[in-house]
DNA sequence: TACAAACCTATTAGAATAATATGTTTATGA
DNA sequence: TCATAAACATATTATTCTAATAGGTTTGTA
């Protein structure tokens, strides 16, 4: 399950993509309006930092801004920068070690297919999508 | 993601199908078949018990068995009865507290067609799919 | 140069995971 | 009939993850 770090993230990036795109936003404005700790958004906020979707301005005036157009933001994405899985089950992931098991396995098959399902349907809808009101 | 509790379970279908289903299988045949312990078995297959997937008999030439035919136990019903969560997100599990931020929630619609789109999935593959070989 | 903002590091309470350990009860079959 | 094999029950544990909180440092601007 997507917990409240990937949901967050979601929040953060719907919030900033609905302000004004040339300015940077203070993350103060954006906890105080979803009304999320400021100090807990800071550990989520960096990551998206760090993965290059936002991009951070230090000092008076300073804040966030996005750095693609909106349509450019698949929500997989944003959800895997905050360390979310969509896959299904660990040995699928790219950190995975390879399974000795995986020839005789009879759920595996199972398992991809669910696991393409999954990046196809969160890579297919972007932050335009989610913030066009 | 799916944990081993889920995975596990799943294989102790899985082998519980393959076996005489007019016999009994004590858990001692399917972990040391699976290479799982027996004790951390003994408390998925106990869940699998208490949802009624299966029947144990005690005593002497006991063990357990599939009560329904392979093909009427889709994937998703063993996964939740062991407590396994196929919604993407909390606010949209049964026991949920209504979420008063659900009519501005601009994400609610994207996790409510992705429940249906997994709820979907892994209720139309059952034992008999994956047990067939 | 005061201030506002990003950025950095550490700590914590609570819950879940994946087990292990030690029994008790029940039914069979030798 | 009674030892035995099996399900069933309860408790404990180490480890990891989650969701925060706390306090400090650096940077840029008005």
């Amino acid at each position: 399950m997507i917990s409240t770090r990937g949901r967050y993230a979601l929040r953060l990036m719907i919030d900033l993509a609905m302000q004004d795109t040339d300015k940077y936003t203070p993350l103060k404005d954006i906890s105080k309006r979803q009304g999320i700790s400021e100090k807990y958004m800071e550990i989520i906020i960096k990551q998206l930092v760090k993965h290059k979707l936002i991009h951070g301005l230090r000092g008076k005036g300073g804040g966030y801004r996005l750095i693609r157009s909106t349509a450019d933001y698949p929500v997989g994405e944003i959800l895997e920068a905050v360390g979310e899985q969509l896959a299904p089950v660990s040995c699928l992931l790219p950190e995975a070690e390879p399974c000795d098991r995986e020839s005789v396995c009879p759920t595996i098959a199972m398992w991809k297919k669910f696991d393409k399902l999954s990046h196809d349907f969160f890579y297919g809808i972007t932050l335009a999508d989610l913030a066009e009101t």
